[in-house]
This record gives structure tokens, C-alpha cells and sequence, in this order.
DNA sequence: AAAATATATGTTATCGTTCACATCTCATTT
DNA sequence: AAATGAGATGTGAACGATAACATATATTTT
């Protein structure tokens, strides 16, 4: 009977040795260009390496060399377009240093977050970069990982440990001017869509809105701050559509309604402003809408989203060279903690109230 | 002096071994729960296992065994809502079935897509999705993996192995259906945006347009078919709108211009409404356009995209089962090839000619 | 010409796990 | 009571590659 797995097993070094006539030693110092080696010998071992298709096993390399040049990137929804663009900086740096980059997903759940993170550290990836939101179990466990000396950047999560760097948005200053904008423009009813008081502690941009609020003396209204409550588990991408609306329906039927919402995402701004068309209202002329992202699809709703766009890409190339720096750094490193500002982008959902 | 990378080297289960008065090979039937084990001794070894927070070595496994249980997925540009989807949809069922899935980026040019499959096929994993557009070296490559004996299966990619499944959307009925919808509105001028009828040889979108053209006797004019000339290096997601743009301009300064336009996908189809918009001219009144995709934008455009909707979800779970019956598989497998039909979606981009 | 060095290759042990096999104990069968 | 076999653990080799060391020849230095 045949295996069941993979019929053919690969060729090994010792197979090329075999029919170069030489040593696998003398094979590996071909292979990765070290040592000394004649060029007949190498020309020998070439024409095997050729013949047979040769190709190293890297389990083995890396179990042997005890690192793999392979890096991983732990991504949460991979429909934002944010986090594609991140995968792309990051992407662009890593490769060109000569390192593989594997990216796993965890829609946004906790346990999700843990299984990637374990799965890349089993498979003995040299460092990590996690760009997934901030949740307890999963804190827990990097900080497992970076003591068993795992190296690990982190990007826009709330996580402290010495021996991890962090590059982030400036969320909270990003949802201060978002909200700072409107107040700006007149506006006094302000309401926030994507989280609650009680589970927003953590959640930057509603932070930045409640701090423009007491800045200019507005008064915070429990009732104006709307979105799911657990923190947890978020739907990920354009799902978040459906929350936004929903949210903002509910804002809608509200005794002195808001007339000007900060939304916590384009997504959920695109939601909210199709609630609002739906039940005849105008888009900035009975409501100002501000999301907070800058998607590619903010252009072209309609209006153009008045939006805040975070500095994506220096975000995920400064991750990368931190993290490189860490594996290749030979001394104890101290935390690198770099916050980048964001920028109000202004479009066409935001006028002053009548 | 310190060792440079990993300062502290990882527990083993020798050291679990050690701490719990056993060997390791007793250790190992804990951790994997197979073979007799006492629960004194069960109990001793998970305790030893939590103290030194023992995690298992996927490199050393994935040699002796080898199987890493482990998947690759290889993504051309990780930006597009399509392969966003895609890769959810592969996730779902991968991970449920116990593979850990990585994905590999590769924008659409030939030596990364290469580049990406060595990679993952180097780390042995258990079989690879490929969702890039096919390319002669990469090609080459897959064939010499399949060969070596790397379970492979391809979505929409034209890629032909006796060895390898395949699923694909019929973009080809995709594009008939496109374009007759457009001259079943009246259009006798209808234009194709994204690539060159020299270039687009292997675009089943482009040939779908053809065909319709053909069997309703209508002439084929190369000047209303306009894009870039180079496959290979496909410029990635939204990017793809500049061209889209330049594309419409330049048809748009044609004598006798087109009344009607099929744009690739739907990136170049905004990029043809923008250009469209920026003259003054009206979308559809004066000129109707199509898209391929269906991406979440087209609902927010103004006025809301008419395109294509291809089976994502369905393509990308459809390949994951293809895989992990292949990877499963005992005996020699036949070739199974799956193609699955488009959906035309009429939205308020399209209408009669004036 | 002897000593030192560069060049070219081979040998051995090891990375962390697990497979195949060997042992040993103790309860059950006949 | 001897034979049988399930339960519980250990031993040694192997997965494929490489670091460290050893050996051997060729070339240069003094």
C-alpha cells in the first residue's frame, strides 16, 4: 500500500550527496554559499541539486539554526482596508531584509487572537507583529510569549510590556479633532456611534470625543453614546455597516436628536449615514457625519465622508524596523513606544446645524 | 557574552521531562493524549508542563512527522474585498479542521508570486492554495511542485496539472452577460476597459465581452478596447483606479466615442467614473458602465454600480474541501475542476442610450 | 626546508519530537 | 499455576540540516 500523506517523499541533502559523490556537508556549503568549496566540486553538486529538484528543508534548517527568517503578522479583519495597506508596508520591509512574512487572521476574537499567536510561535517565527485589538487572554499570552523570548511589536493595541515595542495611532487626539470639528462648526448635539460609556474605556476615539466635549464645556449624554456593548467579540468589516445603522436608527428616534454623529469607523459612518437617508433626512444638512479611517470607499459615498485618516503605512514600515531591530539586536532592548498624529480629512458630510 | 538572537532558549520536553521524574517520550503521550499513560503520572507531567510553560516545537513535529498541519494561502493583492473574502472563507473550514492557515502576498508580479510558493512549499506545508493570476514562471513552478508532491489546488487561476484541482468563476459567461445586458439596453458602441485585445489573450472577462460582441454581430474595434499592455505586473487594488481613469480619458477624446463602457473589475470602473464626471458628462445618461466584482464599494458609488458578482465565499470553501481531501487522500486522486457562474447585478449605472 | 596558513572535504553530534520496539508490572483467563 | 494480554514506561534511532571539530592537501611564508 502507498503512504496516505504525500507519496513522494522530497530529496534530501543526503540524496544530492549521494549523487554528487560527495558529503551532505559538502552539499549544505553549495547550498548557502559558505565554507570552502572547489568549483568542480560546486559545479558536481549543482548539476545534483538540478537534477533531482533539491529544495532545503526548512523545518529542519530552522530547527537546527534555531530561527527560521520567517516573521509573522497577526492581522484582524483582513477586509479593512487598513489592514491591508499595514500588510503591504510591512510586507515590503521584511522581504526586502530576506524574511518571509506570514500573516494569520483573527476576525477580531479572542480566543482567535490566542490560536494565532500560538500558532506562529510554535512554528518557531523569529518575531511578531500583532495588529489586532486589545483583549485580556490575549495580552496574557504575549506576555507569556515575550518572556520564553519570542519578539514581538505591537500596532495600535493597548499593551504594556517592557520588552515590546508599540507603534499607534494618535486615536485619541484623531476623535478630539473629529469631534472638535464639529463643535467648530456649531454644533452642540453630538453624538457618538460604536461604543458605550461603559465599554469604550479603552476605545481611544471615544476618549478623544468625550475630551473635546468637557474641553469646549458640552455636556455628555449617556443616551448619545451608542454601539454594542461587548468589546470582545466585534463583527468584523463591512458587518460593522449593519451596527452603524442600526445605531444610528436608534439616535434617530431620540426626543431632541443629535445633529451631528462622530461614527468610530467609515464603516460604521457608511451605516449610519444610509439610516439616515432612508428615513429622509439630509447628509450634512440635518446631520454632520465624521468617521474615522479614511477608506478607499469614503471618496465615494455620498456625500464624501468627512473622515480622519491615520498614517497607515509608516505605521506597519515602523513596526517592521522595530521588530527587525529587535531580532537582530544582540543587546538588551529597552521599549520603543512611537505614536503617529492623525489628520482630519474634510469632505462633504460635515456643515455647520441649521 | 550573551547570545544574540533569542537570549532564553525555549523549554523542551526533556526539561518537562526532568522536572517531572520521567522520560520524554512519556511527555509526549501526555501532550498528545495518545498511548497508556497513569494519571499520577499524567498529573505529575501537566503540572511540569504549566510550571516551565511548555509549548511544543511545530519544527521538530512537522520534521519527524512529516506533516505540519499546516495550509498556505497565496493572495495577490490582499487589498481587494475579493480575496479579503476569499481568505475568510478558506479560514472558516481550515481552521475548523484543525490547519493553521498562512497567507503569502504576492502583488501580482510573477517572482513573488515564485517566491511565495517556496516559501510555504520550503515549510512544508500540507498544500497550498493559489488565488493569483497565472503567470508562465509560476506556472512552471507549481508544476514542478505538484510534482515533488505538494497538494495543490487554484482558484480562478488558468492552470492546468493532472494533480491539482481547480475552481474558477465562469468570468467568462461573467463578461457575455455584462456586455449583453448592455446591448440588450440598445448600446451598439460599447467599449472594454483594462487590458488590450493583444494583451487580454487569457482574460476570460475580456473574452466574455468578445463573444457577445460576436454572436450579436456587432464589429469588434480595437480602439474601443484600451488598457495597459503588461499582464505580469498588474498594479494592485485601488491603484488599478488610476488606470481606470486614464483608460475612460482616453476613450472619452475618441471621434464617434462609445456610449456604453465594461470596465475589468470594479476599481477600474470608479477610476471611469471619476474620469467620466470630471468632463461634465452624465452617468448613465450619457455614457452606462459595468464592473466585475461587486465590491462593497459599488452599492456607495453615485450612481450605484451595474456589475458582476462571482461566488467568492463559495470559491474559497469549495477549494478549501478540494485541499484537504487531497492532503487526506490515500489514494492517486483525479483532477477536480469546478467552475461556478457569475450574477449579473443591475444597479443604476446602466440604462438606454439617448 | 620547516612552519604556517589557506583550501577542500569529511565526521560527529545535535536541534526537539516521535516512531518502533523493548521491558516490566499486574490483573485476567484457562 | 502457567499463559495471556492489557497497562505503563523506557530506549534508541530517525526526521533533514548544520555547527564544531577533525583531517588532508596545496600554497605561502620565514
Amino acid at each position: 500500500m502507498m503512504a496516505n500523506r504525500s507519496s513522494k517523499k522530497s530529496t534530501t541533502l543526503n540524496d544530492v550527496a549521494k549523487t554528487a559523490g560527495v558529503t551532505s556537508m559538502t552539499v549544505s556549503r553549495v547550498v548557502n554559499q559558505n565554507g570552502y568549496v572547489s568549483d568542480e566540486t560546486r559545479e558536481k553538486v549543482m548539476r545534483a541539486v538540478g537534477d533531482l529538484n533539491y529544495r532545503p528543508n526548512r523545518l529542519a534548517r530552522g530547527l537546527k539554526q534555531q530561527r527560521t527568517d520567517t516573521i509573522g503578522l497577526v492581522l484582524g479583519d483582513i477586509a479593512n482596508p487598513y489592514a491591508a495597506e499595514l500588510a503591504r508596508a510591512i510586507r515590503e520591509i521584511t522581504s526586502q531584509r530576506g524574511y518571509n512574512l506570514f500573516i494569520c487572521i483573527s476576525e477580531h476574537s479572542a480566543k482567535e487572537d490566542v490560536a494565532a499567536f500560538d500558532s506562529l510561535a510554535d512554528h518557531q517565527v523569529d518575531g511578531i507583529i500583532v495588529a489586532t485589538r486589545s483583549n485580556k487572554i490575549g495580552n496574557e499570552r504575549l506576555h507569556e510569549m515575550i518572556k520564553r523570548g519570542v519578539s514581538v511589536v505591537c500596532i495600535g493595541r493597548d499593551f504594556q510590556d517592557e520588552n515590546a515595542d508599540s507603534v499607534s495611532a494618535d486615536a485619541l487626539n484623531g476623535g478630539f479633532q473629529a469631534t472638535q470639528h464639529l463643535i467648530d462648526l456649531g454644533h452642540k448635539k453630538i453624538a457618538f456611534i460604536g461604543a458605550t460609556l461603559a465599554s469604550g474605556k479603552n476605545l481611544k476615539r471615544l476618549q478623544g470625543y468625550l475630551k473635546a466635549l468637557k474641553d469646549n464645556a458640552l455636556p455628555i449624554e449617556e443616551r448619545f453614546v451608542t454601539g454594542k456593548t461587548e468589546d470582545d467579540d466585534d463583527s468584523p468589516g463591512y458587518s460593522t455597516e449593519k451596527l452603524g445603522y442600526e445605531a444610528m436608527k436608534r439616535l434617530l428616534v431620540l426626543p431632541n436628536r443629535p445633529t451631528a454623529v462622530f461614527a468610530r469607523n467609515d464603516f460604521t459612518a457608511i451605516g449610519a449615514i444610509n439610516a439616515i437617508k432612508e428615513v429622509g433626512l439630509s447628509i450634512p444638512g440635518d446631520i454632520s457625519i465624521v468617521g474615522f479611517d479614511d477608506i478607499p470607499t469614503a471618496v465615494h459615498t455620498s456625500p464624501a465622508l468627512t473622515t480622519v485618516r491615520q498614517p497607515t503605512r509608516s505605521q506597519g514600515s515602523i513596526a517592521a524596523e522595530y521588530l527587525l531591530k529587535r531580532i537582530d539586536g544582540n543587546q538588551a532592548m529597552t521599549r520603543e513606544e512611537k505614536i503617529l498624529e492623525c489628520e482630519l480629512i474634510i469632505r462633504s458630510s460635515t456643515t455647520s446645524p441649521k
